[in-house]
DNA sequence: TCTATATTGGACCGAACGGTCCCGATATAC
DNA sequence: GTATATCGGGACCGTTCGGTCCAATATAGA
């Protein structure tokens, strides 16, 4: 952004901005008020996308589930990519968020974790299930192929990586995990085994098997 | 089969078989020679698809690769989806083939594990690595929702599980896991931390850390 | 050399893609 | 009442999609 400012000025700074800003004010001004949730909006779209996949997901797939004509969702949205864009960053918010007060409320941080595998355990053979995992389907489905996506993903599973580092932290301070383990590779461990279990539930593993992974995956964690 | 049998008889039931006849019987009598080697196609195409995906690989990126006109393709080859499938077919015929070999010459069952984990751990931060696994990657693209690639997809994943299951009985009977484990468990549980692996390597993680998860992915294995 | 057969490149197909634009109708704030 | 903004709808854009078809060509056997 800095560059922006020394190439185009104050004046041309602003202008960048312009469309939001005119946006904003006008929302607190005058003018027919939007008929539908913009967040909720959002939320509906992730769905798809979690579901789908981002390739597979079409425009008319995203107007048919929002609800929206064309006109009002490329003035909302901007387009197909910038959507996705937010919905990833919405997804890893809400969800960061959320696993974050579970490890607050938890009794203990080794327990977090256990809870966390268990409760993706059990999504087995069910709707839940079988989408999967929004960021971990679209590491699959774009690699490092796709510049625009990869840095919100990369987010993504760092994101959950450092939940787990945090977590690890405090099962050691709490005597459960040994002071001498590496706690770096450990979260990145835990983070694959989350992936990879999502993985094989997404492609139909029964329940009973997937629960029976889960000590399996513990085992490291000691 | 045998409802098609009943339903057309045995005229019918040949006439299935036809166009395949005529194929066949045809290149060994007359007429203008491939000028490619349809397997060595077929490889070149799986390869499209591992690196990009099903969706996102496209007939002219096939036909480029290949070294096709759009005729040949589809006149070797069908059309995209049954390319797709036979390339799925192939790979897993080829790996579990030479996982196999593998197995068979390793020194001991646990040892085959470790060194397949260790392999993939290598390809981290390399080409190989970005492709990520054919049959982890489609998983994830289909999830159960196609069902035309769901069973040989799901066919893949079992190959695979098998292959564990066998090394470790073996390595149950060379006395390096207990006895009253449940295989099938933990057999399922090395496929999900390898897609699992795969897929963090995919998206980028570096070899020091894919490396140091090996051990504690195997720590459950005892 | 002639004939039967297969492969070849390229023209062509309808459909769907993401995206833009304009419309008349409508709802709000001043 | 007027200015402003969103609304649904549809026409339209160029591109790409997967797929079909055909005339030209190359080959093997008679």
């Amino acid at each position: 952004m800095g560059q922006e400012w020394a190439r185009r000025g104050l004046r041309g700074l602003l202008a960048c901005y312009m469309d939001r800003m005119v946006h904003i004010i006008s929302d607190m001004t005058r003018g027919r008020p939007l008929e539908f949730d913009p967040e909720n909006a959002v939320d509906t779209a992730m769905d798809v996308f979690w579901c789908k996949g981002y390739e597979a997901t079409s425009l008319s797939d995203l107007l048919q589930a929002m609800d929206l004509s064309k006109s009002s969702f490329y003035q909302a949205f901007g387009s197909k990519p910038q959507l996705f864009k937010r919905c990833l960053l919405r997804y890893q918010e809400r969800f960061t968020g959320e696993l974050g007060g579970n490890l607050k409320r938890a009794r203990s941080g080794r327990r977090f974790i256990e809870d966390v595998f268990r409760f993706v355990a059990n999504t087995a053979q069910e709707p839940a299930g079988a989408k999967g995992c929004l960021v971990g389907n679209s590491a699959n489905e774009f690699g490092q192929r796709d510049a625009v996506f990869a840095k919100p993903v990369a987010q993504g599973l760092r994101g959950l990586g450092d939940l787990f580092k945090a977590a690890l932290k405090r099962a050691q301070s709490e005597g459960d995990v040994a002071a001498d383990v590496d706690i770096n590779a450990m979260a990145s461990y835990l983070v694959s085994a989350m992936t990879g279990l999502r993985t094989v539930i997404k492609s139909g593993l029964d329940k009973h098997t997937a629960q029976s992974m889960v000590p399996l995956i513990l085992a490291a964690v000691k």
